[in-house]
DNA sequence: CAACAAATGCAAATGACTTGCATTTGTTTT
DNA sequence: AAAACAAATGCAAGTCATTTGCATTTGTTG
C-alpha cells in the first residue's frame, strides 16, 4: 500500500483537474511534508537531493499551474525579488513568516478590513487590493540564535 | 539664480553626506518634481528624454545610494518583480499606490500596530517587521478608465 | 590647482524566471 | 491493452531587471 502522502497528493492533483504525473506528485508531496514557504529552487534542490529526476523549468511550470489551480499560493519574499510557494490550504490569508526557518503561521481574517474602508472614504480611491506579509522569528529560532544574529537579520526586513 | 528645485536637491544630497554630482541632482530633481513612485528605468527614460546624458547603471547606483542614505525609499511593485523608488519624505509610512498613474498617497500611522502586538503574544513570535502596500485607483484614473479596464487590472493584484 | 577618492560609463555577468520546440507520458478511446 | 492525442517535460536559449569589474572622469580637499 502506498504511503499516505503519495495517495493524498495524487487525489489532490486530480481533484484540481490536472494530470497526475511523477514530477507533480513529488513537488506536491514535498510541500505537503513541510509547513513552510519554499522557493522554486529550494524545491528543485531538495527533490534532486532526494534522487528525483526533473528539470528546473518543470518545477516552475508545475508551481505556476498549482498556483493557477489553487493548490499552492505564491508570495513575494522580503528583499529578494524571489517568490515563495506554499500550500493553498495554509494560505488565502496573510502570513507570519519566520525568517529563521521559513515556517508559516496563518493569520485568521484580515486586519485591514475596516481600515481599508475608512481609507477609501478618505482618499476617494477605489482600493482593489493590498500586499501584506509579516516577518519575525518563531520561538524555536529565537532560542537557537543569539540576539546579535536576530538584530542583524532585522535589517533585511522592509520598512517598519 | 538657480531654480529652487536645483538648489534643494544639491542641499539635500550634501546633507546626506554625498558628493553633489550632475546625475545625482538630475535624479533627485525628477523625484522631487513628481509625487509618484518611479522605477529605475522610468527614471532613466525620463531623464534621457529631457536630454540628460547618463547611464543605466548609474541610475541604479544612485538610487541604491539614495536609499541607503534615506533620501529615497524602495518599494516592491505588485506582481512585477520590479522596484519603485520614491522620496523618503513621502515615505516611512505605508502607501496607497494608484495602479493607473502611480501616484502615491501616504498613510499616516501604521494600521497594524496593535494587531502586531496581539499577534506576537498569541504566536510567541518576535515580530520584526512587515510589508504592507495598498493598491487601488485614484479618483481621476477611475474617471478616465472604463470599468472593464479597472476590472482587468484588479486581477494583477496580490491576494486579498 | 594638484591629488585622490568617489562616481560614472561601458560591456559583460547575474539571478530568477520564461519560452520554443522536440520528445515523452498520462489519459482516453477503441 | 494498444492506439491516439493532448498535455507535460527536457533542454537550450532567451528575457528582464538589476549588478559588477574595470578603466576613465569628476567632485572635493589639502
Amino acid at each position: 500500500m502506498k504511503p499516505t502522502a503519495a495517495f493524498d497528493s495524487e487525489a489532490m492533483i486530480r481533484q484540481a483537474g490536472l494530470k497526475s504525473t511523477r514530477s507533480r506528485n513529488q513537488v506536491l508531496q514535498l510541500l505537503l511534508s513541510q509547513q513552510e514557504v519554499l522557493t522554486a529552487d529550494e524545491i528543485y534542490e531538495r527533490l534532486v537531493r532526494q534522487g528525483a529526476k526533473l528539470n528546473y523549468s518543470t518545477v516552475y511550470r508545475i508551481l505556476e499551474m498549482f498556483t493557477e489551480k489553487k493548490l499552492t499560493e505564491k508570495v513575494l519574499l522580503p528583499n529578494s525579488r524571489k517568490y515563495g510557494f506554499l500550500l493553498f490550504t495554509l494560505s488565502h490569508t496573510h502570513h507570519l513568516i519566520c525568517l529563521g526557518c521559513h515556517k508559516v503561521v496563518n493569520i485568521d481574517g484580515c486586519p485591514l478590513h475596516d481600515f481599508e474602508r475608512d481609507l477609501a472614504a478618505k482618499t476617494h480611491f477605489q482600493i482593489v487590493g493590498h500586499y501584506l506579509e509579516l516577518y519575525g522569528y518563531c520561538e524555536e529560532c529565537r532560542r537557537k540564535d543569539s540576539i546579535d544574529d536576530i538584530q542583524q537579520a532585522t535589517d533585511e526586513v522592509p520598512h517598519e
